[in-house]
DNA sequence: GATTCGTTCAAACGTTTGTTTGAATTGTAC
DNA sequence: GTACAATTCAAACAAACGTTTGAACGAATC
């Protein structure tokens, strides 16, 4: 009994996130506790706190570790953009797939935990849980500010709060469309096309198609008041 | 000290059942224990389960209180469009705005709490809490088998799927639409306009325009080989 | 081989959880 | 006023919670 079992002794930390990244999402934040965390993750109890320090950073840290890669992958598509156009405007459609595609990629891997996180993330905006939903703000500054910024100047005759409104409603449909699977099964019991691959069309259809929608009438005459004309 | 506080003796049900909706909404269904809900209401620790029986019991009474009445209205809604068409074909945005435009009505009203049981009935969609889960299934059954009819009958041309996915993606934002002013006071600050009586048109907008959008390439494939023409 | 540092471990900590109990209190009918 | 049933109450229940502790272990460094 001389050689160790262990193969990887620093492999704890990342056996903790992958097994409360699945337990979260099956049964949410605080219905998920330490013990079965650390019995799924196959590690002693103790093992959370000594490598997080608490189940609050746990869950930060399960955050922090994908939405950075991700949000990073965010800002070089729109760089890229930005740098193709030359100057010229955006159009938004291409905004838009921008952020929400490489959000689908992420969800369309399956083998990695993404589509897992994805599941987590989309919940995690209506959360009451205070902590989590400021950490998130924060974390989404950066983008925001540049997507928000760049959807503001490709429609220039809309106004910003319909914009800003718009890609809210998107946020939303995004959520439910990574979360969907389950939730439509409920609705429709005959339903097996889940493929991932089709998603991101379909939900890309849709969500250009609400951008471009015609402005409600409020926002319709407050456009014709600064001499717009059409919303995208 | 002969004559009685307590105006009207059981008014314990109500004041349970209106307590933990706020709470529940404010910090989610494990977080909110049972001593909170109790001293918020006033009422004794032991109420909750000589009136509902269980924790589990109260969440779904306080789904079934307000989903009946919103489900009723919705197939009254649609009842009434299809007898004023007399045979004729539904328009897809009366049909919208049958089901959402009910939903958004509730949401408006602050007074009575429909606002917050919305907040909490379109978080809970993809809520992981499995019991809850089947429970909203049951509930919905049959208003949604007469709103998807109605729209496979009025878009007889848009492959059923697509459907289906779309009104997912539909209920989706209206979620977020109404969980939305927190959220997007995250997103961005300098944010006030939350007047409910603007959501409304706003977020119909959106959704019609969604709905209406071209098909992705692979539906677009299948519905031509039908001889379709048009999504919507 | 002894020392040191990072990690793991079993056990226990004090709280808080949902639920139950049996007596006290209330409203209603006789 | 007495009897009865419904409701409220303070108190306690076992179970589970997140966290802490101090000893044991492992692999390096000297």
């Amino acid at each position: 009994m001389s050689t160790p079992i262990r193969p990887h002794p620093p492999e704890t930390r990342s056996r903790i996130l992958d097994a409360a990244e699945v337990l979260f999402v099956e049964h949410g934040f605080e219905a998920t506790s330490m013990r079965m965390i650390t019995s799924r993750a196959g590690v002693n109890l103790a093992a959370v706190n000594y490598h997080f320090g608490s189940k609050d950073a746990l869950i930060q840290e399960i955050f922090r570790r994908r939405l950075t890669e991700l949000n990073r992958q965010r800002l070089a598509a729109l760089d890229k953009l930005e740098a193709e156009a030359g100057g010229a405007t955006l159009k938004p459609s291409h905004i838009v797939e921008a952020f929400f595609g490489t959000a689908l990629a992420l969800a369309a891997d399956t083998e990695h935990g993404g589509h897992t996180f994805m599941r987590l993330l989309g919940r995690t905006y209506t959360e009451p849980n205070t902590f989590v939903r400021q950490f998130l703000a924060e974390e989404y500054a950066e983008v925001l500010e540049r997507f928000l910024g760049a959807l503001y100047r490709a429609l220039p005759d809309v106004p910003r709060e319909e914009i800003l409104w718009r890609f809210h409603f998107m946020m939303g449909a995004m959520s439910y469309a990574i979360a969907g699977t389950d939730a439509l099964q409920l609705f429709a019991g005959n339903f097996d096309d889940a493929d991932p691959a089709r998603l991101m069309p379909r939900l890309m259809s849709f969500l250009l198609g609400g951008l471009r929608a015609p402005l409600p009438d409020h926002a319709e005459l407050e456009k014709q008041r600064r001499g717009g004309r059409e919303a995208a």
